[in-house]
DNA sequence: TATGAATGAGCCTTCATTCAT
DNA sequence: GATGAATGAAGGCTCATTCAT
């Protein structure tokens, strides 16, 4: 008893350690006058709306109570003004990733791929929930602008991919997950489920009433029963 | 070994009985004329290519070899020509789901979770690999265009999902999925983990070295252990 | 007398023969559509109003009697209908001086600096008199637009120019223009006088009751008694 | 000799006095702060560059290293400052026409066609090359704008030029010029000759080896030649 | 005096749609 | 049915000019 809950202490901790870092990564916000902040959420609001390329600017200067003009003074083309609101949020989606502590977590005495998951959804579902209109619109317009993937994708293929696969096959060989899968297949699942969760939670069915807590807990439940090894 | 071995020959039976009525439910290409089909061909093409609103009527015109007069007098507008695209590639992904015969499957006497997913799985993914350009576009424009979601909202509401959650309840009554869960978790999970497969699959990373079989079974796999009752 | 009467008859036959040629080199106008007709007058009388800058396509549009959309079917930008304006008309300038026959007059054996030059102001006047706006067009943007020069400058620069000093020359060596004067002298006095001529003539005071004929004899009289040599 | 030597004196004389005469009429140029002054020489080099029309003035405010604000807190508009650049340019190139003295010269007792050509060419060129830019500016922009020259109109017609008339015909009467022609025609082809040279001096083919002195020279020449009278 | 953010009219250009042939 | 010239509204963007600081 005694050494279990000293166990569910680490993990609690290492949970909390792990979402301070994430949200940590995130702050910034860089100084902007009142009217280009107006335009900035006029333009969130408007892209989410009806898209990116059918909306029009001067839509976005009049719900922002800006003339037409103004906008162009702060963003020089309509397409940087998009690139002002996405570039970022993708930036902060791949930045925990490139964290050297990231997965530090899991080189811990008390390595757990469940408090990992469950850190990382509960902070990636806090960071849809505050860039909802935002995120709405790099989904749309990611498969159209290369430019926004294109600085990560070597990061991701050669930097973070390797070291995930590095980590779930630890797991595999110490039977905290099973090996009967490719290491690829396990990150795979986990990934979709997790980013499944979130996307019904928060844009399928945002008003769905969603007991969160449990909800989450059940996606880790399944996840782990679903990926469980000899020793899960 | 008899039972079980006719038990396999059964499920066997089961998944290419309900891969024929998926497959039934999609033939159709009304008669087109020439002309037509190579309109919505170009159009396919380009609206996946740069989305519905950055396309021109212009260049599908000239892609599709016709004059852009020649789009309006089958379309009487551009959105009708992406309607006509969309809307029943929406209509074929809802239609087995109304099939009176969809569900009776899981109502034989050997009914069978697992291979009702592997039916399912494999048809759709045929189908996605079929008409991937159009799934594309349905995809990006569904939501901007709630006339393509409404016509199934209640069907689907009203009409599919309480059937699903009954027959979920009904293995989890029976301990074939486990009972812990609310069965609209249960099918959640299910539904993100399939359409999560085939995202990665033919959206997200079409050009990896799929091992499609093997995929598929791992995903069933992942499945059927996170969902797992006593029995499972 | 006998013989000058020949000469003359020889040197008016000349004449005629060269101002022949030059006008033979004009004939075009590109089969165009009434309302293309239409917008590239409206063009050539607004843009030599106002200039190429301040001119609107919106203006041009109105006084054609055409949307403005029509413009851009006819030329893809308003750069590109100023061309269409300007471009022949240098072409056309260049034309006669890249002629293999034009200078062969002066290889004749009645050879006579005097006739060319009459015939040349002749037909030049002729030519400015038809295209007067498009060259007040011309004047006004050649400057600013290096494609309109770049095509003509090394035709001109070697193979027009040398050609003219090599005619030059010999009639320096014969006696009848002064060789005290360099070659390229004597070409500038001839075509700052001529290019002067034409210039007043036409553009700084077209309203002056000019007496064309001996206007242009004066010209011609005045350059030959500049440009005389001994035997001159 | 003596004679002949003394008249070269006097003409050198007035030449002399003719070209300060025309010096002086020149120096102004106002108390301008140091920014008026950058932002008017900005100007004149983006106004020679790309035309008054095209040229914008948040492009001269930068290149001028002021604020675009500033341009207009020393000119109401942009048309006034390209008039601030161009319109004492005009003043001054009509000045020396309208002095008092100017013409005096060719009635002193060794009245001189050649000297006054040559000490109004030098002089004149000296003025191109000093003001190059801007010259280049008012002959772009003089077409346009009618306020530019309406206020010399008068005093060149009515004022100037019957004095040139009366002197050039008094050199006629004298057998010093060709009587034959209009003294309108002397006029025409002494000025665009000299005009002539300058343009082609300066801006035409400014990067010719001009040996300068003997140009003169010899368009100073070709002129006496062609406009002699028996007596010349 | 100098600034530069803000303006909004107006520019060039695109585009879905119409219609005479 | 098919064409493609013509349309004109609307779009993104520029620019001379203003004004609070």
């Amino acid at each position: 008893m005694d050494r279990s809950e000293k166990d569910d202490a680490e993990r609690r901790a290492q949970e909390r350690w792990l979402e301070e870092l994430l949200r940590a990564a995130e702050d910034d916000h860089p100084k902007m006058t009142d009217k280009q902040a107006r335009i900035v959420n006029a333009a969130i609001e408007i892209f989410a709306e009806k898209g990116y390329s059918a909306a029009s600017t001067s839509e976005i200067a009049s719900k922002a109570g800006v003339a037409e003009g103004t906008i162009f003074r702060h963003y020089k083309t309509k397409k940087e003004l998009l690139f002002s609101i996405v570039s970022p949020l993708v930036a902060k989606l791949v930045a925990p990733l490139v964290l050297k502590d990231f997965f530090k977590v899991l080189e811990t005495p008390y390595p757990n791929y469940e408090s990992f998951l469950r850190a990382v959804i509960r902070n990636r579902s806090e960071f849809v929930r505050k860039h909802l209109p935002a995120l709405r619109i790099m989904l749309q317009e990611i498969p159209f602008h290369p430019e926004l993937r294109e600085p990560y994708k070597d990061v991701v293929v050669e930097g973070v991919l390797p070291r995930i696969r590095r980590t779930v096959e630890r797991f595999q060989a110490e039977g905290a997950l099973r090996a009967d899968f490719p290491s690829d297949a396990v990150i795979r699942l986990t990934v979709t489920s997790a980013i499944g969760f979130l996307f019904v939670r928060h844009i399928l069915m945002p008003d769905y009433p969603w007991d969160e807590e449990a909800e989450t807990e059940r996606t880790i439940d399944f996840l782990m029963h679903g990926l469980a090894g000899p020793r899960g």
